[in-house]
DNA sequence: CTGGGGAGGGGGCCC
DNA sequence: GGGGCCCCCTCCCCA
């Protein structure tokens, strides 16, 4: 018998996870400029995946994992290291043959003086060399930083496996025959299916207990263990979970000490 | 107020 | 490329 708090919450747009506030601010595109110029938006960082823990290792709030990207770390692998680096230009389309810079200049001196530098890939003319490079330039973006744009929210993936993933939390086809519910992914309808069932297939080593979720018997073991994983750095007291941590700070113990 | 259980989401990895 | 699974995390709620 499901709880109360079972019930998804999600019909209720004030609980619903808007997660385009989960994103970094993000600047307004026209949409003509997105229409008429294919440049994808540069890809917000995604918020950091969490590192691997060693079960060892006792976490405090100053070493968390938890910042923001830090500002060195490199860029987004297969990004551009300049945007001036042409070497990527011969990969810009597979039906047209790479040309070269003597190529393009001979192909400029065929056309008028108003028009004499074209756009080897698209035929787009520009009265100065710099208007042509401007516009190439946009052509090796668009080719090197390729994004994936959710149309549901204004996420953007790096790979199109990564946006189709994301684009079932929109579509959630994922739904349970009992109660109507729908998930993003089948292991999660498989879980939830297990709040009808009963089913807990995971114990616990230490005690009676079962539960339906890994997840929670992980957090579940973390009680019998002495030695929690999330330490205050104020008061060395530990917690087998984050959440208590923040609680256990928010409610004034940074202060007191 | 604190500790813990239940449920679910997202990204990454492997096959 | 897609599915399954894992790990980590968060939220909600209760004792």
């Amino acid at each position: 018998m499901p709880r109360s708090f079972l019930v998804k919450k999600h019909f209720n747009a004030a609980k619903k996870p808007n997660y385009s506030e989960l994103e970094s601010p993000t600047v307004f595109i026209s949409p003509y400029v997105l229409k008429t110029l294919p440049v994808p938006v540069i890809p917000q960082p995604e918020v950091l995946s969490p590192v691997s823990y060693n079960p060892i290792t006792v976490w405090t709030t100053s070493n968390l994992p938890l910042s923001p990207l830090p500002s060195d770390l490199s860029p987004i692998s297969g990004y551009p290291s300049s945007l001036s680096d042409t070497s990527s230009n011969k990969d810009h389309s597979g039906s047209e043959s790479p040309r070269s810079d003597e190529d393009e200049r001979i192909q400029s001196t065929k056309l008028s003086d108003a028009e004499k530098f074209q756009c080897s890939l698209c035929n787009k003319s520009y009265s100065t060399y710099s208007g042509l490079m401007k516009h190439k330039q946009l052509h090796c973006d668009a080719q090197t930083r390729k994004s994936f744009s959710c149309k549901y929210c204004e996420k953007e993936y790096v790979s199109l496996g990564a946006l189709k993933m994301h684009i079932r939390t929109h579509t959630l086809p994922c739904v349970c025959k009992m109660c109507g519910k729908a998930f993003s992914r089948p292991w999660l309808l498989q879980g939830h299916i297990r709040t009808h069932t009963g089913e807990k297939p995971f114990s616990c080593p230490h005690c009676s207990r079962a539960f339906a979720d890994r997840s929670n018997l992980r957090a579940h073991l973390q009680t019998h263990s002495d030695v929690k994983k999330y330490q205050c750095k104020n008061c060395s007291k530990t917690f087998s979970r984050m959440s208590l941590l923040h609680k256990h700070e928010e409610s004034g113990c940074c202060i007191a000490h």
